[in-house]
Formats: structure tokens, C-alpha cells, sequence
RNA sequence: GGUCCGGUAGUGUAGCGGUUAGCAUAUCUGCCUGUCACGCAGAAGGUCGCGGGUUCAAAUCCCGUCCGGACCGCCA
């Protein structure tokens, strides 16, 4: 059985030689005397051509889609006026054709797998990842591993493994609960990320440390969120902010470079959080093309058009001429992004007409100065409360970009931190102040004071987030080594010295034993693959995924369990009604 | 929890008050020696997601429900 090469490494030096090769079957083309097969195998698919009076004839007349052979035969170059490149110059004679296994006819056709219902090919994934789309971006994904694994141990990072049954981290999503049988009712949480454990490793004098870590969370999916998931994690000692973000460019240029062969330039754009809000309305912006916010607060501050004469922000977005359709398909987004409205103009001439012309009459020459609006195009407005009216134009940008393909011209890929988030938020539901980042964010020096007073959500955290195209990719910071800053910041966010204790008393008795300065990072690498891969879903690029509803359909998880099962874990499920 | 879009042979789609529910492809049968999305001829294959309602008549309209997807909330 042992074969000469996976079908993709075939090249001129076997030429005219016997190979013996092993796939399943592509396709059959059927010419009554001939029989054509394509063979592939996840490095390639080659032609094999079986003559009537071949040996293998009757053998291969009973292949069909998707069957398992193994063929024999004369590897060799097409007649000339059949060549078509690369493989597809030759094709392999077959002198003996073994059938290995049958299938069954696959529910859905491999090659037009593109176009199939995503349930069905999650149905029955292990068809789906035969097709050469997902070889191709698991095996991209397994590149990306090689190159980080080369470059961190080039480094000095060592990997350590920390646990998958541990207690709950406050990261504030919920948590996957695993019931404990030695320890009837208690239970284990699945880590959300091994943020405690790789600090404590800092503790411990690694040094520097990564993993590749499997981390849950027990929220609603998206296109780019999946329960379980994939993080790079990073964590080093004795540095400062500069110094992670420095190793952490090398690295992600190190990865495109590697397996894209892509340049990413080098050091990578910083923008504020405040600037990434005040001019693109997310605090992963998408800058692969411009089209930032202008200003006009204080231009309409006072004015006729009472919508706007008191708003705390107005913000205005330059956007092509649009039709009716659009606009309301444009305020719709708006609104279900937390605006009141999206209001419009359309550049007339030296004026406007349209939306709220009527309103502007006084200040049209400084908005067409300020704005430079071309002639027919059109002027978005959100406005109100600054944070819920950059948000709602931010969304509106982005439906821009896919109404008009905005980023064609810009980079395949554009890179960028976001740094300077505010250490504390205020959450209005809650009326309490509480962490934006993690509670072990380190602020940034100088605005430690600044804790408990009334200024304290001015206190900028030394934490950073990696955004590509769009997407958060990356987040970490530099971590509180100090017992009282930590300390502090818990008090800032209400935790009393005994909830603390409770919650991760372990962390702050470690903290205490000689904590190095120290920060990291985690890359949400499901998601940087997918960018990498050109996915428009995370699902394409993870080999069993969940669906929107955290089903695996190929395995139909999550299922009931029986009774004894639960009853040996001292658990017990309410009746539907009672859950609510 | 919410908003929006969708569900018709295995797969992908058309049909949007009266059709024998159409087309493509896959499958099966026959023919075919240079195909490469092989071709040609034929066959089989459908509870139009499910339930209820409106109507003389429902795939089509209405309500509910289930399922799938995108987004908001949520996810630091």
C-alpha cells in the first residue's frame, strides 16, 4: 500500500515513471471505452486516465464520487494540446485500480460546497472539510501555529499548559460550568482565558510565557464569536508597554511574512481610544480606508435646528450620492445602533437640498468648507450623547464600506493598535464604576492619584488592543504588580477587600511574594485567521464549529443527559417552565 | 431578550391565489476512446419546515411555531 507521494508533490522528476497514489475519488468522466478519474488527496488532485483494455478497467468502472482508490499507473505529461499548467500537465496512466472503500453518494456535491447551506455542511463537516477551501485554510491555520511557535521559542518564551477545570476568572462573561462528582455540588469553570495563570507564572519567574489556549465563554454568538475558541496567550516580566508591543509587531509581521508572505509595515500604527471613537466610532476601526468623522458641534451649538443645538456631539460623515432607499437603509442602521435618527444632505450647487436643508440655510458655507463634500454627495449626521452618536455613525461607516466596497485601493491589511482605554467605565444599568479592560490592569502612572476621586474615569489603563481590518484581534495590558494599586483599583470598582478575597484570594496572596512588573497579551486567533484567510465567518477557518446556537450539528451537542448521569453529580435540571 | 432576512426533489434555485410545482446539477439506466463542470437519450426523485386561519381554491395571503443566518443587547 505504500504510495510514491501525496498527489501534490508529484513534479517532472517522476516523470515517466510508475507512481502508486491514494485519494478519493474527485470526479469520473465516463467516455464509454475511457474512463477519466480525477484522485485528490489534501495536497492536490490529479488526472488518472484507465484505457479499456487496461487491466484496471473493471476496477475503476465501479469507482464513483467520492470513493477511496488506490491507483498504479505511468505518471506522465498530457498530449500537448491538453496541458493546462502545473499538475494539470500531466496525468497517470493506471495499470491497476483498487477500490479501498466505497461512499455513499454525498449529500451535497464537494465542489459546489461554496453555495450549499452552512447547516448542511456542518452537518456533515467531514465532507465538507474534504473540499480544498477548508484544506486550504486549516492548513494556513496550522502554518500560522509553525511560524508563532518558531518565533516565541526564538525568543524565549516557554509554553506551559495551565488547566481546563479551574475556577471562574473574572472576566465578565459567563462562565461554562463543569459539575465536580468528587465534590457534589460544587463545580469547575472552564477558563475563560488563563489570565490568572500566566500572571501567576510571572510570579513564579518565567519569565515569558505563551500557550495556545482553548478559553470559553458562555455568550450569544456572532460571525466572529464562538464559545470555545482559540487564543494566542502572552505574557512577559520586567517590561513596560513599549517593549510588549515591540515583540508583539516582530511576531504578527513574523506570521504574515511567513505564511501569507506579506509585509506588514513595521512599527504598526497607534491611535487613541478616544481618537479611534471621536473619528470612526469603534474602538476597533476599520482604516483600511478613511472616511473619518467631522466635527460640527460647535458649528450647529445654539442654532436654528433644535436636534442639534444642544447635542453634546454632532458628528458628520461624507458619504456618496445616495438614493432615497439608501438613506433609510443607512438610518436603519443608525437607529438600531442607538441613534435617535440619521440625518442627511445632499450637496446642491453652493447649498444643500434634501433631509434638513432647510434647517442650515446659515451655516451651509462653513459646512461645505469643513466637510468638503463634492458636488451630489451626501452628509450624515448623527448627533447626542458623544459615545451613542460616534457609535451609531461608526456603523453607518461600515455600511458604507460594503454598499460601496470602500476598501479597494486601501491595503489588503491594515494593522493597527488602539491604546489608552479608560481604566474604569461607568456602567448606568449597574450605577456603579467597574473595569473596561480586566481588574488587573495597570493604570498608567501618572493618573494613579486619581483613584476615588471624582476624575477617576479619567484614568487612561496602559492596555492596547490589536485591530486588522476591522477586527479585534488582540487585546492585552500591563498588569498591577503592586498590592495597593490593586488594592485601589478594587475599591474603585466597589469589590470590598473581602469580596476580592472570595472571589481570587489566591492571586492576591500571590501578588504579595514578589510580583515582577509584567504584561502580556492574548490574540484572538480564531479570528486573526479568519482575516488572514479572507473568511467572512470564524466557522470557516475552526474544523467543528458551533452553529448560531452553540449546536454542533455533526454531533448534535449539546444533548440531554440521563438521569443516573446527573444524579451521580448531585444535579438536577428545572422543567422549561421554571426557567425562566 | 430584541430587529431584520430566509426555509420548495439529495443539493442549488424559479414560481408568490387556480401550473401535472418548473429549471440546473447530483443519482440510476443506455450510448459514447481525449474528456476535464465531458456529451447525448431516458428514468426515478417533492407531505413546497410544521400547525392553524382566510378562500370555491394556498407553495403563494394572514397568525403562530420550529429551524437557519446577520446584527443589537451580551461578549473587558
Amino acid at each position: 500500500m505504500k504510495r510514491t507521494a501525496l498527489i501534490g508533490h508529484l513534479n517532472t522528476e517522476h516523470e515517466n515513471q510508475i507512481v502508486t497514489l491514494q485519494g478519493w475519488v474527485n470526479r469520473r468522466r465516463d467516455l464509454g471505452g475511457l474512463i477519466f478519474l480525477e484522485l485528490r488527496d489534501r495536497s492536490g488532485i490529479i488526472q488518472v486516465q484507465v484505457e479499456p483494455e487496461s487491466a484496471a478497467f473493471a476496477e475503476a468502472d465501479q469507482l464513483r464520487a467520492e470513493y477511496v482508490a488506490e491507483i498504479e499507473g505511468q505518471f506522465q505529461l498530457r498530449p500537448e494540446s491538453q496541458r493546462k499548467g502545473g499538475l494539470a500537465d500531466y496525468e497517470v496512466i493506471a495499470s491497476r485500480v483498487k477500490v479501498l472503500n466505497t461512499a455513499k453518494t454525498p449529500p451535497f456535491e464537494l465542489d459546489k460546497g461554496e453555495s450549499v447551506a452552512e447547516d448542511i455542511r456542518l452537518k456533515y463537516r467531514y465532507l465538507d472539510l474534504r473540499r480544498p477551501e477548508m484544506q486550504r485554510a486549516l492548513m494556513l491555520r496550522s502554518r500560522a501555529v509553525a511560524a508563532i511557535t518558531e518565533f516565541l521559542d526564538t525568543e524565549g518564551f516557554i509554553q506551559v499548559e495551565t488547566p481546563m477545570l479551574t475556577k471562574s476568572t473574572p472576566e465578565g462573561a459567563r462562565d461554562f460550568l463543569v459539575p465536580s462528582r468528587l465534590n457534589p455540588g460544587e463545580f469547575y469553570a472552564l477558563p475563560q482565558s488563563p489570565q490568572l495563570f500566566k500572571q501567576l507564572l510571572m510570579i513564579a519567574g518565567y519569565d515569558r510565557y505563551y500557550q495556545l489556549a482553548r478559553c470559553f465563554r458562555d455568550e450569544d454568538l456572532r460571525a466572529d464569536r464562538q464559545p470555545d475558541f482559540t487564543q494566542l496567550d502572552m505574557e512577559m516580566s520586567f517590561v513596560e508597554q513599549d517593549d510588549v508591543l515591540e515583540v508583539q509587531e516582530r511576531l504578527m509581521a513574523h506570521v504574515f511574512k511567513k505564511v501569507l508572505n506579506v509585509e506588514l509595515p513595521l512599527p504598526f500604527p497607534r491611535i487613541s481610544y478616544f481618537d479611534a471613537m471621536d473619528r470612526y466610532g469603534s474602538d476597533k476601526p476599520d482604516l483600511r480606508f478613511d472616511s473619518a468623522f467631522v466635527d460640527v458641534t460647535e458649528l450647529f451649538r445654539g442654532g436654528e435646528f433644535k436636534a442639534f443645538a444642544s447635542a453634546q456631539a454632532v458628528k458628520v460623515l461624507v458619504a456618496p450620492e445616495l438614493s432615497r432607499k439608501q438613506i433609510d437603509e443607512l438610518e436603519r442602521v443608525a437607529k438600531q445602533n442607538g441613534a435617535g435618527g440619521l440625518a442627511w444632505l445632499k450637496r446642491d450647487g453652493e447649498g444643500f437640498s434634501g433631509g434638513i436643508s432647510k434647517f442650515v440655510g446659515s451655516v451651509a458655507a462653513q459646512l461645505l468648507e469643513q466637510t468638503g463634500v463634492p458636488q451630489g454627495a451626501t452628509l450624515l449626521f448623527a448627533a447626542g450623547e458623544w459615545k451613542k452618536a460616534v457609535t451609531a455613525l461608526g456603523a453607518v461607516r461600515l455600511a458604507l464600506r460594503d454598499l460601496f466596497d470602500l476598501t479597494t485601493g486601501g491595503p489588503q491589511f491594515h494593522i493597527s493598535w488602539v491604546m489608552d482605554f479608560p481604566q474604569l467605565e461607568y456602567d448606568e444599568d449597574r450605577a456603579a464604576w467597574t473595569y473596561m479592560h480586566h481588574p488587573f490592569t495597570a493604570p498608567h502612572p501618572e493618573d494613579v492619584a486619581l483613584f476615588g476621586t471624582e476624575r477617576q474615569g479619567e484614568i487612561r489603563a496602559q492596555a492596547y488592543d490589536l485591530v486588522l481590518n476591522g477586527f479585534e484581534v488582540g487585546g492585552g495590558s500591563i498588569r498591577i504588580h503592586s498590592p495597593e494599586v490593586q488594592t485601589r483599583m478594587f475599591a474603585a470598582i466597589g469589590f470590598t477587600e473581602e469580596q476580592a478575597r472570595e472571589k481570587f484570594g489566591f492571586f492576591m496572596d500571590a501578588l504579595e511574594y514578589g510580583t515582577p512588573p509584567h504584561g502580556g497579551i492574548a490574540w484572538g486567533f480564531d479570528r486573526l485567521i479568519m482575516v488572514m484567510s479572507g473568511a467572512a465567518s470564524i466557522r470557516e477557518v475552526i474544523a467543528f464549529p458551533k452553529n448560531n446556537r452553540g449546536a454542533d450539528l455533526m454531533a448534535l451537542a449539546p444533548s440531554p443527559v440521563e438521569a443516573p448521569q446527573l444524579a451521580e453529580l448531585g444535579v438536577a435540571t428545572l422543567p422549561a417552565v421554571e426557567r425562566a
